[in-house]
DNA sequence: ACAGAGTTTGTACGGTGTGCAGGAGAGTTC
DNA sequence: GAACTCTCCTGCACACCGTACAAACTCTGT
């Protein structure tokens, strides 16, 4: 605790009528139910009961706000579940892929701000680090854990960014059967004698927003580790 | 050629001031120049000289914009490169994802762009078409195929979206030692106490912009894709 | 010459993020 | 208790956004 001074010292002036929490509440509401475009400070203002500027009070710009409530998201992981060291380190990085890929796609409207900025506040430093001790734990040396780190950041970013940016309307995420029906629909029109091996592999291509193929992925990328730890 | 019929079929009504081109033309400079704020439909009509709304008339509305431009960059990478059999299908998928990360850094803020929409046009199944010949030549089945071209996909969109990512003000992208020095700095801020591995491996995070990071990383793929074929 | 289709423009509406001036509440100091 | 000062919240305003509508103009087919 480098600040050990006044917790409980009152500021002058009118005792605040919100919080940040509640701002990146309604933020959070708002970016669910109505996609990226209705988490407008408006927005969030109304659904909080003040005035659109008010919110400036609390968050300099609109920019801090969602800088905010990525890291938010970012900190409801829960680093207990992969920082247990008996269990094996494969297993951990998966669990740690599936944790973060529900709660991503649980806001599919915030994924897109994540990708949006430079996702370097602590909490994203946390699970970085996190993430430096298990692929630690796994056998590799630091610069290669820190490589293999980003490895898998840009796997799992990038799995759910393509995931959610295949869904037109706003709103939460169907169900995994129903988006995989709606692509299936949509690469039969496919024309075959033009992208004959794309037609043939229509099936396999809807599913590729499946949990399946998450897994098969992740999976690819932990035996490329293994087998070649150096450079 | 499914449409034998008439090219030069006038229209009626008074001659065309522009084609989809000059509008894409402009949305693209607009964009590299100050970022996706700057390629607004106002930018676009100023910069090729006629009323905001003169553009409906070659573009439906501004998603249709976005759309014609990602394809029209998806189709400027050469794919004759990386279809030529003859050639080991490693060094044609490094050659592939090379072409795409330069195509794409060249214009920093049509990434964002890409990552937003399906991507599932013409050009995007074409390449999609060339990824999963590649991969057939490499000895994978058809369904792996899909699903490790799938995995590339996502590597190298996800690289290169987080890579744009870091890049604070729009235009183009600083050179990469240059990146590279202002992200050492920035993680030199690290807290060595909290965050005592991540603040270690600082100067590996800091090049993870770097080719060389893309390529290990690729690597990687590509190593976990043949040690196991199968499911 | 005329009709009609197609292109462009002016105007306008509702939305966005945000700066500025002023008023109201709550602590601090006399 | 009065005065001061600091903070919060508000109303208003600005510049911008995407885009709908109707009028004006230009060209082609008859």
């Amino acid at each position: 605790m480098p600040v050990p001074a006044p917790p409980t010292e009152r500021r002058r002036g009118p005792r605040r009528a919100l919080t940040e929490d509640d701002i990146l509440d309604a933020a959070l509401s708002l970016l669910d139910e109505g996609g990226a475009d209705a988490a407008s400070v408006r927005g969030i203002a109304a659904r909080v009961g003040v005035a659109p500027n008010a919110v400036y009070t609390y968050f300099p710009d609109k920019a801090a706000v969602v800088k905010a409530l990525v890291e938010r998201l970012l900190g409801e992981v829960d680093h207990d579940v992969f920082a247990d060291r008996s269990r094996p380190w494969r297993e951990r990085v998966e669990a740690l892929a599936l944790d973060l890929r529900q709660h991503l796609s649980a806001h599919p409207g915030a994924v897109g701000l994540m990708i949006g900025g430079p996702m370097d506040g602590p909490q994203a430093l946390a699970l970085n680090e996190r993430l430096l001790e298990l692929l630690a734990d796994a056998g590799l040396a630091p610069a290669d854990a820190a490589r293999a780190s980003y490895l898998l950041i840009v796997y799992v970013f990038g799995s759910i960014a393509l995931e959610v940016a295949d869904v037109h309307e706003p709103g939460p995420l169907p169900a995994e059967a129903q988006r995989i029906a709606g692509r299936q629909a949509a690469f039969a029109a496919t024309p075959p004698d033009a992208y004959p091996r794309s037609s043939a592999a229509a099936t396999t291509m809807a599913g590729y927003i499946s949990t399946e193929q998450y897994l098969w992925g992740l999976h690819r990328i932990l035996d490329g580790l293994v087998t070649r730890g150096g450079a």
